[in-house]
DNA sequence: AGCTTATCTGGTCATGCGTCCAAGTCAAGT
DNA sequence: ACTTGACTTGGACGCATGACCAGATAAGCT
């Protein structure tokens, strides 16, 4: 990372450093642990350098929240298209277990964090906008299919997917030894295809 | 002289209190903001009594926690028992919601806290267990039907409805205007009926 | 009565927190 | 060569936190 880029303001180096260096906090202990100190020890900055570039702590946060999403964004386009409705789903389940778990608990810890504390009001709403349009992006290829024969057509399975994904994965947080989340995931997936949509 | 007002020790009286205190502030403000000072003013006693009574923070938020569950276990036996899969689904939904915002955040949060902190390691597994058990309650009407028609039987079907409602929850607390997360149920209590639950 | 034990209380401790600032550094512009 | 302005730095501020303690008080027992 210490790569050159001689002619741009150094600064904005920095900047970023500190927003790689706040995620990596966030992820692996938790948005509590994200104090100003840890974050500017982990990018090897000195303590004031925080509040040069930002003005508040919060203002840090929002930029490490863009990133998480942008992040999320970024995993949901870059699955590929399998053939039926519920190899989508395996592969997309894959994607999310796949993900660190350190990730996971800190998306959970952003929308809670965020509905508790107005200075990030608003962030919780875009998080589950991004996860529906994640969602409804990868059932597009059968849109026509679901709004046939599905009640409330491929928005609604676009947000059921996501409380599916969410609550399955939250139980596979909870409890890593539980079979019950794959298992739900499953009878899920079959009652999908009970449903006509393959 | 010390102001007067000599008070009469009240014993367990005072711990109770402590506890519910400590779970009027988790509730309303979140697990972040219950400080041993908050709650101790908030069950009207002074700071030292807290450790009195509680070796640490974490043993009075384990106490809370073990509160919570077992008012969730109250809500989920209170509701009575509908004629079809679906209208017992919309009776948990209106339970979950009528329950206060607070408290849905404040469980959601217990989660996430409790597998990040060593402290309070399995309360995030003893939750959803108690999640799934009464679930599994719920459903026990169709058990023989359920167990009959569906892969994973009823106990999958108790896992699956818990990671619905609690997807549901935390989209419809991230954005309260949005009725995606009502869509969602209403096409997931569809999907059951097309399988022939009812 | 005195003695013992449980309960309560105000104050103190070290630590960590977010924020701020005055002085220092250094490359680029004139 | 000198000024400018962006960037950095170490230290400080006031406040909140969890934990702890020695002394005060009340209740129960002999």
């Amino acid at each position: 990372m210490t790569s050159g880029a001689a002619r741009r303001p150094r600064g904005e180096a920095t900047r970023a450093a500190l927003i790689a260096a706040a995620l990596t906090i966030v992820e692996r202990d938790g948005i509590a642990a994200a104090t100003t100190r840890q974050i500017a020890d982990e990018a090897g900055v000195p303590l004031g350098t925080v509040h040069y570039w930002f003005a508040s702590k919060d203002d840090l946060l929002r930029e490490v929240a863009a990133q998480l999403l942008t992040q999320v964004r970024a995993d949901a386009t870059r699955a590929e298209s399998p053939a039926t409705v519920s190899e989508r789903l395996a592969t997309v389940f894959e994607t999310y277990t796949a993900m660190d778990a350190g990730r996971q608990l800190a998306l959970f810890e952003l929308t809670t964090h965020s509905v508790r504390d107005d200075g990030l009001a608003g962030l919780a709403r875009e998080q589950y906008d991004t996860y529906r349009a994640a969602a409804r992006e990868a059932i597009e290829p059968w849109a026509n299919e679901v709004d046939a024969q599905l009640a409330g057509g491929s928005s609604a399975l676009a947000a059921l997917l996501v409380a599916v994904m969410d609550g399955v994965t939250l139980a596979a947080l909870a409890d890593p030894e539980s079979p019950a989340p794959a298992e739900a995931l499953r009878l899920f997936a079959g009652l999908l295809e009970n449903a006509g949509i393959r």
